[in-house]
DNA sequence: TTTAATAAGTGCAATTTTAACACAAATTAA
DNA sequence: TTAATTTGTGTTAAAATTGCACTTATTAAA
């Protein structure tokens, strides 16, 4: 240290952890890499940092060139920076989660090849993107226990059950239908509809919305979920 | 993205947060800037990262550099970018709390105008610094909730009632005591020594430590600590 | 039209966890 | 000998969590 000159500048990267949900499993968007090195593995998505580019702005920017969605839920989770974590060259990467919703409206970029996996069934990644996804799960985890979550990954309109599973997937556990039923309530962050959404059964069962106001406000707070 | 030629690097900087514990008081460890910009005021000890290097690796020589210690309690906490964040050069700092003991034997490095400040009563600090430092106490808080800590920050030999202290700097609120004593013993990671501490009472109080073996596999499992 | 099948919807009791609370014991300085 | 100080110790009430099973609505099939 001491001052600014001779000091080595470094390739900044981002990559971006993107889940989805599809009402089913927890998912999440990969590409194959189109250039070397690793051509041809499945990666996460990334890119450089300009150098006239917050951090932010460049997962931001990452995930529209995928996605070309904007305002998406798009977090930090840490810097990743083994000298030799990309064979090619020195890059440090800066992992970022997204949680974004699977639907047919969004229109992946084509030039990446993307394709959306379950956690479970994931490929092999290339360098340390593996340890990035295992460590934005661990960090969607905590979220889940001390948030609300579920704004940014399901349909406008979803059933009780659909949360529920949602949870599941996220908890990587099976939760008891009625507590989980009492708690979600507790929070006081739904809104029932009239509507039935009839596919999933013969009764059909009601459909929430969340009340906006009330989940960001619980967002702010914070909670202490047992579930 | 696409490939790396043309790919602009950035100047990247590790900062510390460096935490101690008094007895009475949790503490960090700030310096004095001898360098432009800020020259002069209040900072975090911080440092470049250099291309050879693991950021990892960096934070420990850069609190080196300034403690004399190896082998500190260290972690990183995120990476700031804003891009004006550093007015004099673009840098993207990597910000790593770490722990140690408040200790005659370390000896700070003359260099740097080293000083312990009470969190409550630190300086402005420069760039976004403080920033830096919030979001370090609300990691430690969140840590102590759910691992055990004060291996790092206490002597070898300490009472239940710095034990009890330290966690109310950390926690920020007062704790009953035995409720504290009754958490912590179900935790079942200290040993108690026949010595006394006769320095704090008349009566004199019990000195404990770590059982290490116990504390680490607590570390590894984690708890919920609701104190 | 009746019956069978399916998932939705609903509450309570037992257990566990957490929170609140006060006084006696040991020691030394005065 | 007395006063002052901090340590050390358990219980009880309240709150949160967990486990658990049957009825309802509806449609597809018989």
């Amino acid at each position: 240290m001491r001052n600014y000159k001779n000091q080595k500048k470094i390739l900044l990267a981002v990559d971006c952890i993107i889940f989805g949900f599809d009402n089913k499993n927890l998912k999440i968007l990969l590409i194959k890499r189109d250039f070397e090195p690793e051509k041809g593995h499945w990666s996460l998505m990334g890119g450089f940092i300009e150098p006239d580019e917050a951090i932010d702005d460049a997962a931001n920017r990452i995930l529209n060139d995928l996605t070309g969605l904007d305002n998406v839920y798009l977090e930090q989770l840490r810097a990743y920076g083994a000298v030799d974590r990309d064979p090619f060259e020195r890059t440090i990467s800066i992992g970022y989660y997204a949680l974004i919703p699977i639907s047919d409206k969004t229109i992946l970029n084509k030039e990446f090849s993307a394709k959306w996996f379950n956690i479970a069934d994931a490929p092999k990644l290339i360098f340390d993107h593996s340890t990035m996804v295992a460590n934005a799960m661990a960090r969607l985890r905590r979220r889940a226990l001390g948030k609300p979550i579920g704004f940014e990954l399901l349909p406008e309109k979803f059933t009780m059950k659909q949360l529920q599973t949602l949870y599941e997937a996220i908890l990587g556990e099976e939760l008891d239908k009625r507590n989980f039923i009492n708690k979600i309530n507790a929070l006081d962050i739904l809104l029932k509809t009239e509507e039935k959404d009839m596919n999933s059964s013969r009764k059909g069962s009601f459909l929430y919305t969340f009340d906006e106001v009330k989940y960001r406000r619980k967002v702010e707070e914070g909670f202490s979920f047992k579930l």
